[in-house]
RNA sequence: GCCGGAGUAGCUCAGAUGGCUAGAGCAACCCACUUGUAAUGGGUAGGCCAGGGGUUCGAGUCCCCUCUCCGGCUCCA
């Protein structure tokens, strides 16, 4: 017999008890279970517990037990595909959020129909009841077992035995999971094997539902110079009905698609003849475009920076100095020789701007500078063009072309660690405003492994400083290893929107080198010149990137302070347009964004095209309006309401714009 | 950039296996209707079928190249 426990209790089982029997012994086996966790670690329910060990049970509910669901379908499609394509390599199989995916080597790739297929044969060995069978081997029998297999091979060569287990003497380090199928007789049949640490379901009928998705090519290990594979993507979930709710939601972000809304709500226009990448902000997206603008152009100066202008291009020179042409030349525009006499000789290069930094270094060093002057906030909204690979560009999200809403903060080696903090206060400020909420999550990003610049202090002193500023603020965050820029570390914010989406927004980034490249300088109390450190920062991220998401969030029905028309003035019959007129009137009083339709729609189709746009109020007005002088309100959500005084109405909705008043409702769509 | 898919009217889409002057709904324009809470009726106009090459008696349809878009990989604000 042999002692486990869980919590508190403790109960004697048979030795070689599996971490099922375990978890029964000691009545934590409730619900559905898709595996076990002992001392910590994930462990397969059949699979044997050690004595002395706490077992805990992993719900299928749980992050955790998904990730395991998904595994192992991840397993069962590999399956699948093995024996339709009897060819196929296959490469990894991992779960990723919401799903899984494995990667294939085939020699064509799988279409459509192709995934109905592998689920069917999917479905066939989910009937089949295979048992994930573990075992541990060692790296000789490993590349015995995946000799034909060349990726597996690669990923066990990679391995170092003596760093997996210290008994490099061939002793077990891999483990292999085995599928296979126990007879009536308990004989057994082997189906298929993978590398995998595990664990898995206790049986491949155990998946409650599931669902292949797309296909895609994927580099093998990610990397551009190997071989392309075919992945497949699917998810799986612990009951039919999450499967539904998550396919649900596909939809639901499918719908609120900023370039589908873009397109029919006529906020954003991609048209061919600019490019990929270059899009245009059309009158109704100009507008909320604007609301943005105006916020951060107010917040800012509220909060000491000063405004300055700057071109969109500048000589090559200038990024030489900045380290951009020899760390970042790839995403720049190509050079532009002007100036050059008819043999070609002299003249300069030009380069469009891919980031702001350098000109606001300039400003800076238009004259000398005191420590007084310190910290010395330069802010604009600077229009940047990078040079986007063309399969990365994604309307608004990701352009070629973009406005950032860029501050360089100049500051002392002291005031570091406040400014940053300041800016991680502004951007929960700005989350807050355009009904984002807090932050979702807070990544601070460390020294790329190639391609940086500075000394390893200087890195060393800036981490710190960030890691200190977020601390400073009560904040969790992580860390991303070797994910920093390449002049500096940064603060990288997320935040969710109305259903869910974690969307990477707000940049903030020490800089040591900058300064550095540029000698700037300021002198300080003792008269002598000392060097600054400079905050970038970016809050929106990106103007275009942020109303993308913004359109997303809202699914294009924007509160009434951002909505292009916020009000819809509809008169029954033209013998009330005079008066629809003078209610229009009297919300632009107030700076309101009205429009009348005066059109010879009848009044239900008017009513639906204003409905069909988002306007947050439309306003119906008869001869029963005329004489009370008032207004029938029709919300975009919300109850109807007849009778309102004209005047009760404007200052409503005046003040609801004025205080940029989120809806309970935004985001519903 | 790479792998796969796709491009027909302003928008959403029909146009098997090549075969008459390429269709519909919505939007636009004109006419009539003058409306009380999500689509009034009639008419007109609108297409180098993404662009360019080929195959063919004949190409929106088949082949090749280019451009653009979509889903991913990689990268990123």
């Amino acid at each position: 017999m042999i002692t486990v426990k869980h919590g508190e209790a403790t109960v004697e089982v048979a030795e070689h008890a599996s971490a099922r029997e375990a978890l029964q012994a000691l009545d934590a086996f409730r619900g559905q279970i898709v595996a076990a966790r002992v001392d910590g670690e994930p462990w397969d329910l059949d699979r044997p517990v050690p004595e002395g060990a706490e077992v805990e049970a992993i719900r299928a509910d749980t992050e955790e037990g998904r990730e395991i669901l998904r595994h192992s379908v991840a397993h069962l499609m590999a399956q699948a595909v093995t024996d339709l394509y009897p060819d196929a390599k296959f490469g990894i199989g991992p779960p990723v959020e919401n799903g899984f995916y494995y990667d294939f080597d085939v020699e064509t790739p799988f279409t459509p129909d192709d995934l109905e297929r592998i689920e069917q044969r999917m479905d066939e060995l989910m009937r089949e009841k295979q048992k994930f069978r573990r075992e541990e081997v060692s790296k000789v029998e490993a590349l015995e077992i995946f000799a034909d297999q060349p990726y597996k091979q690669e990923i066990v060569e990679k391995v170092d035995a003596s760093e997996v287990d210290a008994s490099a003497d061939g002793g077990p380090v891999f483990t292999v999971y085995r599928n296979v199928v126990e007879g009536e007789d308990g004989g057994v049949t082997e189906r298929w094997v993978d590398l995998c640490r595990g664990p898995h379901i206790p049986s491949s009928d155990w998946v409650p539902a599931y669902k292949l998705l797309r296909t895609a090519g994927a580099y093998w290990r990610g990397r551009e110079d190997r071989p392309m594979l075919q992945r497949i993507y699917g998810t799986a979930w612990e009951s039919r009905k999450a499967l539904k709710q998550h396919l649900v939601q596909l939809e639901e972000a499918a719908k609120r698609d900023h370039r589908k809304l873009g397109k029919e709500l006529e906020l954003t226009h991609f048209p061919g003849e600019l490019g990929p990448g270059l899009g245009i902000f059309l009158p109704k997206g100009a507008i909320v475009r604007k609301e943005m603008e105006d916020w951060i152009r107010e917040e800012v100066l509220r909060r000491g920076y000063e405004a300055v202008y700057t071109p969109h291009i500048a000589k090559e020179d200038l990024w030489h100095i900045s380290g951009h042409l020899e760390n970042y030349a790839e995403l720049m525009y190509p050079g532009m020789d002007v100036d050059a006499d008819t043999e070609g000789r002299g003249g300069s290069a030009y380069r469009l701007k891919p980031m702001n930094c350098p000109f606001h270094i300039l400003a800076y060093k238009s004259r000398t500078r005191s420590y007084r002057e310190l910290p010395l906030r330069l802010s604009e909204l600077g229009t940047v063009y990078r040079y986007e690979k063309s399969g990365v560009v994604n309307g608004q999200l990701r352009a070629r072309g973009f406005t950032q809403d860029d501050s360089h903060i100049f500051c002392r080696p002291d005031q570091v660690v406040a400014e940053a903090a300041a800016c991680v206060e502004f951007a929960r400020d700005l989350y807050r405003t355009f009904g984002l909420g807090e932050p979702s999550r807070i990544a601070i990003s460390t020294r790329p492994e190639e391609k940086s610049i500075g000394s390893d202090e200087d890195w060393e002193l800036a981490e710190k400083s960030l890691i200190e500023a977020v601390e400073s603020l009560g904040l969790d965050y992580q860390i991303d290893e070797g994910e920093g820029a390449f002049y500096g570390p940064k603060i990288d914010i997320h935040a969710r929107d109305a259903i869910g989406r974690e969307w990477q927004l707000t940049t903030v980034q020490i800089d040591f080198n900058l300064p550095e490249r540029f000698d700037v300088t300021y002198v300080g109390e003792d008269g002598a010149a000392h060097r600054p450190f400079m905050v970038h920062r970016a809050l929106f991220g990106s103007i275009e990137r942020f109303f993308a998401v913004m359109v997303e969030s809202f699914a294009g029905a924007f509160p009434t302070w951002l909505a292009p028309v916020q009000v819809n003035v509809v008169p029954v019959a033209a013998d009330f347009d005079g008066y629809a007129n003078e209610v229009s009137a009297a919300l632009r009083e107030k700076g309101l964004r009205v429009d009348v339709d005066a059109s010879d729609d009848t009044l239900g189709n008017k009513i639906r095209k204003s409905t069909t746009s988002k306007t947050p109020y439309t306003l119906i007005v008869g001869q029963s309006e005329v004489d009370a002088r008032s207004v029938a309100v029709r919300p975009y959500k919300g109850d109807q309401r007849k009778d309102v005084p004209l005047a009760d109405f404007v200052e409503e909705v005046a003040a609801e714009a004025r205080d940029r008043v989120i809806p309970e409702w935004a985001g519903q769509g």
